[in-house]
RNA sequence: GGUCCGGUGGUGUAGUGGUUAACAUGCCAGUCUGUCACACUGGAGAUCGCGGGUUCAAUUCCCGUCCGGACCGCCA
């Protein structure tokens, strides 16, 4: 099934037209001069002149100036103006006029009735101004919900919306199926990072880390290809601008694999086909209000092994990293900018990392290293994906090699005993991705409301 | 968790051991023939994060504390 079929499906229902269609979007105002209509919105600015008045709407699509003259037949809505402050939100019932004087779209409503549906205080907390924008970051987070007034935080979620759409029509076209694995667990996860443990019933469970065992499961299942986007939760203190300690993430899982090549075969080509459909649907807005271009051909991701990664970064750029068996963030970026110089892509796959940096579920290539790779976008870590061991006499020591007690993690064995095919999988960070295409500073400014160790609020 | 940095009107900043704490923006009032980041004039608005110390005098210097940020580590 395609997304377009989905939309037919809501378009039948003739209650839901009737609620689509009620709000006129100020994006499609053009199709409406001559005629009489309503619109919502906030306030976005008052001038309030001798002779007459002037009130730019805003909504989610864009914004309209009102025109009201100063005279007899206007002074109950001149009135309302006068009184009127910024943010508050009115209904305006009038003509809409094609006016070319007007630099903002060259129109404006000549208003018969106006109604202020609510009044906003005289000052806001912060600063949402487009064209400053200056609060200080915290304040703006206190009161997300006016930040989030500035159409381009909304665009940010418009191309999120997207993102995922894409995925998902790619998913449903080939094969994979959604699943919901439970956040509530009896044993941690495993992911490597710090668990919540919360009182259940006076015992102690604990948060999932990662959906890694259950979207595993789900190949023991036999549902060949799964995937979730759902939150995921790290007691880590980090104090970054790419960690939250509740997250979406988006997981995918695949069977019959024959090695993690296949794997990452596959985020190739969605990460591609999410590239294509900004560009389809939001290039136009992505390019004016952010500058965001996108290339017509993405070229293929290079993928290079991480020692041959750790050479290419000490010989070209003169760094070693203080990690042996991992990189630190300056090796990242730097093979990061070394991939977009030499190959000219955005996206870099690092793969067959030594097992001392992997968890124990990797599985191993004959070269001794792991078969596992992460993908690195404008230099920042977005993923992690590998080839897991199904064989359980291997996963079995594998696990003892790290240190795991085996008893704790039988559940998840379990999943092996009876029959599991080869497959593999990765997770993927998409307010990472979000952050670096918008070239905003932190994941915070690409999150709807941010969880971090000093954020709980609002 | 480690290192470094910061907290001054609603907001963003400047500044100072001394009696009126400055600027921009926002807000209020008035003026203004259609503005469009309107313009102009005037006004209100700050116990200078909190506690202690030094001093005749602390927003300023010192100590503590709270809150926050940046980078690193951990990872998506």
């Amino acid at each position: 099934m395609k997304l377009g079929d989905l939309r037919d499906i809501i378009r039948k229902d003739t209650r839901m037209e009737r609620v689509f269609m009620k709000k006129i979007y100020f994006r499609d105002l053009p199709a409406y001069y001559g005629q009489t209509i309503e619109l919502h919105g906030f306030v976005d600015k008052i001038r309030d002149l001798q002779y007459v008045q002037f009130v730019v709407l805003r909504d989610s699509s864009g914004k309209v100036q009102v025109t009201i003259e100063k005279n007899e037949l206007l002074k109950p809505i001149n009135e309302i103006v006068q009184k009127l402050t910024k943010e508050s939100t009115v209904k305006v019932t009038g003509v809409l006029h094609e006016q070319p004087h007007v630099k903002l779209r060259g129109m404006e409503l000549i208003p018969s009735e106006f109604v202020v549906t609510s009044l906003a205080a005289e000052e806001l907390p912060i600063d949402i101004l487009d064209y400053t924008n200056k609060s200080n970051k915290e304040l703006r987070l206190d009161n997300r919900f006016l930040d989030l007034r500035l159409e381009k935080n909304y665009l940010i979620f418009k191309a999120q919306t997207v993102a995922e759409a894409a995925m998902r029509e790619y998913w449903l076209d080939h094969n994979f199926v959604e699943i919901h694995s439970p956040k509530i667990l009896g044993t941690a996860s495993e992911s490597g990072a710090e668990v919540f443990k919360l009182d259940y019933f006076g015992r102690t469970v604990f948060l999932a880390q990662s959906p890694q065992f259950y979207k595993q499961m789900a190949m023991a299942s036999g549902f060949n290809n799964v995937f979730e986007i759902a939150p995921a939760f790290r007691a880590e203190n980090s104090h970054t601008a790419y960690h939250a300690t509740e997250f979406t993430s988006i997981d995918v899982e695949m069977s019959w694999i024959d090695s993690h090549h296949d794997v990452m075969d596959l985020e190739e080509a969605l990460c591609k086909h999410v590239e294509k459909r900004l560009k389809e649907i939001l290039g136009k807005e992505l390019e004016e209000t952010f500058k965001i271009t996108f290339d017509e051909n993405l070229p293929a991701f290079p993928r290079i092994p991480f020692y041959e990664a750790k050479r290419i970064i000490a010989e070209k750029y003169k760094y070693n990293g203080e990690k042996e068996h991992d990189f630190d963030r300056k090796e990242e970026e730097l093979i990061g900018l070394y991939a977009k110089k030499e190959f000219g892509s955005d996206y870099v796959f690092v793969i067959d990392y030594p097992f001392a940096a992997r968890p124990f579920y990797h599985m191993l290539g004959e070269n001794g290293l792991t078969k596992s790779f992460d993908l690195l976008y404008r230099g920042i870590e977005i993923t992690t994906g590998a080839q897991r061991e199904h064989r359980i006499d291997v996963l079995m020591r594998q696990a003892a090699e790290k240190g795991l007690a085996l008893e704790a993690i039988d559940f998840y064995l379990n999943f092996f005993r009876y029959g599991v095919p080869p497959h593999g999988g990765y997770g993927y960070g998409l307010t990472r991705f979000l952050m670096r295409l918008f070239d905003q500073e932190s994941i915070r400014d690409v999150t709807f409301l941010y969880r971090g160790p000093n954020r709980v609020n609002p």
